[in-house]
DNA sequence: CTGAAAGCGCTTACAG
DNA sequence: CTGAAAGCGCTTACAG
């Protein structure tokens, strides 16, 4: 079946097209009786606009980018999820793309959004991310650009983030709270700013109860993998080193060292007290049931997306655009691991 | 900065629109003087051609749609990014809306996609999904569809999926093969094809094996979640139904059920022998380690793209597309759980 | 080898 | 109230 144009439906009627279509769109200048007939028309053709004309004629697609690290993981999908619910309410489509953390495979995916010529862009950066130029590319083509979570401080565009460092102080100070003193930490990797926060809120809370910091109680996850919180927790238990609590950058590698210490017989929180970081569903089903920092995925999507549903209006308007930090509330939730 | 257009390249070498057009596509019947001017001029005014022009001519954006009934799953993200992976390197972006399992949704996301002009659709229906008229729709507009995982066996078109009725009896023989006689089923709900090839998979064993069927022992969860097979777990041991083995459709819901049996002093297999379906990351984490039935999302994903492409493929040389049914091995995981 | 012409399907400013 | 005209930016068949 060959979809219908206007063409068509003015043929059809004896009308001609700008008319069909102003009747279409309910312009005030059409008669009643006109619009009556073409919508009656339309209907019984099946009409659909062509949105490759539209696109070209009104010079937008409503359609956005969206680039994230990792598909698979519970907070980007749930940050997907958000960003395409509310996208669909607003009548925007949202193409995916994955990095992989891959910063090259990133340039070339912002080549693609370009060429696409999306009306916006919404990105969680690599880790490997290092560079910015193809990040001011799309600022330069004044498409509005909303960096969530994964962000660069240095790029010039609107920010939706929670703040790390509070976070992490704030899990380290309930570590401290609770009773411990010798506290490790299991951070991401080196580049991406996430990691590099929660490591200085971390150390910010031992010297803010002076408890001095000691480097070879943080240990460094250049993947954030269940196996890399067993690895951990193994090596914690085989060189007997000293500690009574991890504060741990990720659920994913804190439940991996929950694991691996139960299997050593490490009694959580007797000996060792753990906090997390994301509030994964997984950690209230494990046992014990894991404190952690919940980080709100659907809703930083969510509102990531509302921010560049503002800027996609501004810039119809020809309003500038002045760029905003948007910073989402963390909250700890105590659970066993630190009760 | 605005975007160059053919326009501007031909203004500025004094060419022609159409010979600027040529040369950038590297048609013969350019000099070769004439394209390395023009491939000059386009690096430097950063030509990139209008896709919504470029669309609008050939009558096809390069852009599928995809519709999932829940982004955030394990088995969905992974078939997500095989999908997306899969279409990138052949040139295509993949637009993705979710139905929530909503079948009104569903429709209505489905209207979206034609009007977007996609050039094709994957989909995995949602549970509630009853009537077909909205996908044969899709397939009376002559666009390529390919169902995968959870499809509708009445709509003609090529579908991606496991045979669950045969994983499902190879879960359940392999529960009779280590001495198991009492064995009980956590089945998905009552509408979607999985879950009814699942349960007849599983009945199939018990009748060959001659076990006789008793049907309460099959318990049939609304929803695939963790504390469902916490739920029944604890509703298994209160109400001390004798059993001695489960298969249980869903990872996360068989982890519920480990967990609680757990937590009941419930020994598993010693007790109770529990193989899941989809191995899920977790189901290799969790102690004792699950058996489960490994459900490749990521290689359907891949498959279904690549079915699709061909699809596209054929439609562009204008010829006949014949439906094809892509059916995926599937593999019995044997870990601790059935030991 | 180059370019004038037509057209993809729509929208909008303008004339009548 | 209706329609002829122009144009969005490109591609392709055709003339020269």
């Amino acid at each position: 079946m060959k979809p219908t144009t206007l063409k068509e439906i003015a043929k059809k009627l004896g009308l001609s097209i700008p008319t069909v279509s102003k009747a279409l769109k309910d312009y005030p200048d059409v008669s009643a009786k006109t619009k009556k007939l073409v919508l009656n028309a339309a209907e019984e053709l099946k009409y659909r606009p062509n949105s490759f004309a539209v696109n070209l004629r009104t010079k937008e697609s409503k359609t956005i980018g969206l680039i994230v690290p990792e598909i698979v993981h519970y907070f980007f999908s749930n940050a997907i999820k958000g960003i395409v619910n509310q996208a669909e309410k607003k009548g925007y489509l949202v193409i995916i793309l994955q990095s992989n953390e891959s910063f090259e495979l990133e340039k070339k995916q912002i080549e693609l959004l370009l060429n696409k010529n999306v009306d916006g862009v919404l990105i969680s950066l690599a880790n490997s991310t290092a560079d910015y130029s193809h990040l001011s590319k799309i600022l330069e083509y004044d498409i509005p650009l909303v960096m969530f979570d994964k962000i660069a401080k240095l790029v010039n565009c609107s920010k939706v983030i929670i703040d790390d460092r509070k976070a992490a102080y704030k899990a380290t100070q309930h570590l401290i709270d609770i009773g411990c003193k010798k506290i490790a930490h299991f951070r991401g990797p080196l580049l991406p700013q996430n990691s590099i926060d929660r490591f200085l809120g971390y150390k910010k809370a031992l010297e803010d109860n002076n408890i001095i910091y000691d480097s070879s109680l943080v240990f460094t996850c250049d993947e954030m993998t269940f196996d890399q919180g067993k690895n951990f927790a193994k090596k914690i238990c085989k060189e007997q080193i000293d500690l009574d609590a991890i504060f741990i950058s990720s659920d994913l590698v804190a439940i991996g060292a929950v694991t691996e210490f139960k299997i050593q017989g490490v009694l959580i929180p007797e000996q060792i007290s753990i906090v997390g970081f994301s509030n994964w569903f997984m950690s209230s089903a494990i046992t014990p049931s894991l404190s952690t920092i919940d980080q709100p995925g659907y809703e930083m999507g969510k509102i990531a997306f509302k921010r560049l549903y503002k800027e996609l209006n501004l810039k119809k308007e020809n309003k500038e655009i002045t760029p905003k930090i948007i910073e989402l509330e963390t909250e700890l939730v105590v659970r066993d691991s630190t009760k």
